[in-house]
DNA sequence: ACGGAAATGAGAATCATTGTCAACCCGCGG
DNA sequence: CCGCGGGTTGACAATGATTCTCATTTCCGT
């Protein structure tokens, strides 16, 4: 209970760390370890796929990252934005649009609480094919 | 139309099909392939996990089987009922409680109409720490 | 029963992710 | 300012689920 107990063990400051934030602050889309990792190296940003991962692991660890499983189960992180909100996707042209919704939000929320679940995450994805398609 | 011709190309029966089907009507819990693998196996229900993953497959892609998966990205299958639904999992012990609610299909289903887009389909995972942990 | 197509299974191959461990770098004490 | 200690990195091996390959077996219509 004693010592640095509350909140995060900082992680030491490195180029490597600061790159990684960067690069998922410059896009609002959700991207994989590898992705991230190939886009850091073609911007001329050396590092070390698992250094990738150890910071992708630890960004998630504090809560500011938002993560996901595509559906082959490859893993997808976002920076959480302050705004919330969820994709609808064209299967076609993939086209995303995004959507947001107090109405789905609340439907969540209070269908965790009814069964006595906290700290509670949502993960909503609408696939259709767009009007143009 | 003509029945069933235009959507499942049927597949052709045999005792391993029969015995993975049967397998998932003895739970309610969602198991992994292996898991699924390891217990026909040890009900002397000799099978290859090749084959323990292709039905599975098969049966997911007729829709006869709910498809979730874990933090580790393992994929776990259950027998899914007939109506439409999706899960609260407790993101400790994995406790995964059925949720359904007109809310929220309606919701999606307008979200999409209003930007245009037809044959929708969503996917919605709301995780927690249920009551027990 | 016969023949061809579909299904199976053992093992190899794939691929994201994690583990290993020596080299490296950052902040602090001297 | 300089050197040390421990957190951090990175190349590579290891892991483990899933998919692929292909020879063999099984099913089904004829
Ligand atoms: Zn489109
Ligand atoms: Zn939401
Ligand atoms: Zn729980
Ligand atoms: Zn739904």
């Amino acid at each position: 209970m004693t010592g640095q107990s509350a909140g995060a063990p900082t992680r030491r400051p490195t180029r490597q760390q600061l790159a990684v934030a960067a690069a998922l602050g410059q896009t609002e889309d959700f991207v994989s370890a590898q992705q991230l990792h190939a886009r850091l190296r073609g911007d001329g940003n050396p590092i070390g796929l698992a250094t990738v991962y150890r910071c992708l692991a630890a960004l998630a660890a504090v809560g500011r990252l938002d993560v996901l499983r595509t559906d082959d189960g490859e893993a997808v992180y976002r920076q959480c934005s302050t705004d919330h909100h969820h994709h609808l996707v064209c299967r076609i042209c993939g086209r995303t649009v995004e959507v947001a919704g107090p109405t789905v939000e609340s439907w969540a929320e209070s269908v965790a609480r009814e069964h006595g679940f906290r700290d509670v995450r949502h993960t909503i994805e609408i696939v259709g094919t767009c009007a143009t398609c």
